[in-house]
DNA sequence: TGCACGATGAAC
DNA sequence: TTCATCGTGCAC
């Protein structure tokens, strides 16, 4: 029952998106083997007005994944250690994406998947995926067919202090009451 | 060409 | 609170 998210589920207001991915499946898979695990914690970047987003600082070779259509990963690396997973959203030269923060496993997942380093080396997410169409066979987002009603938590961003006021609005999601979120 | 620092995570 | 570790952006 597994559906493929379409192109439109992308190309849509990021706080949408963003609140609509809670509960999906991300899907990822290597070797044959399909990895499988549950989206619980998201966090929304807005784009260049938003001074916590990395496409504040205009277009740079690092944002132009961010700054392209809808529907595609903006994967980039963080203190030298860690790659965080983000979806590109709105049309193309909004530059805004989503950041998944944290999943839930369900199948073939080892590994902890609580925070956004953590979770892209459980999924075997790295560099190589920047760019990466999430309408592929081998790396996508699909919805599990069961429409369930969540109940959503709003919480500030974490790590963007430095953004002002920006860092104040209430622009993380999470499931309320799920174990896996990386800071409740 | 150099340098300060970050959308993190874990240890102390 | 400190540290590991390196690509990026911006100052020289």
């Amino acid at each position: 029952m597994m559906k493929k998210l379409s192109r439109e589920f992308y190309d849509r207001d990021t706080i949408t998106v963003a609140r609509e991915l809670l509960g999906k499946h991300l899907i990822r898979v290597t070797h044959g083997a399909s990895r499988i695990a549950r989206i619980v914690e998201v966090e929304a970047y807005l784009g260049p007005h938003d001074l916590a987003a990395h496409s504040a600082r205009g277009l740079t070779n690092r944002t132009l994944v961010m700054n392209g259509p809808p529907g595609y990963a903006y994967v980039y690396m963080i203190y030298g250690m860690y790659y965080c997973l983000n979806v590109v959203t709105e049309s193309e030269g909004h530059a805004c994406a989503v950041l998944l923060r944290a999943l839930e496993p369900v199948k073939n997942v080892t590994g902890r998947t609580r925070g956004p380093g953590l979770l892209c080396r459980a999924m075997d997410i790295d560099r190589r995926h920047n760019g990466h169409d999430l309408l592929s066979e081998d790396f996508y987002i699909a919805s599990s067919g069961i429409n369930e009603k969540l109940s959503i938590v709003k919480r500030p961003r974490i790590g963007v202090n430095y953004a002002g006021r920006w860092a104040k609005r209430l622009l993380r999601f999470y499931i309320r009451g799920n174990s896996f979120v990386s800071k409740p």
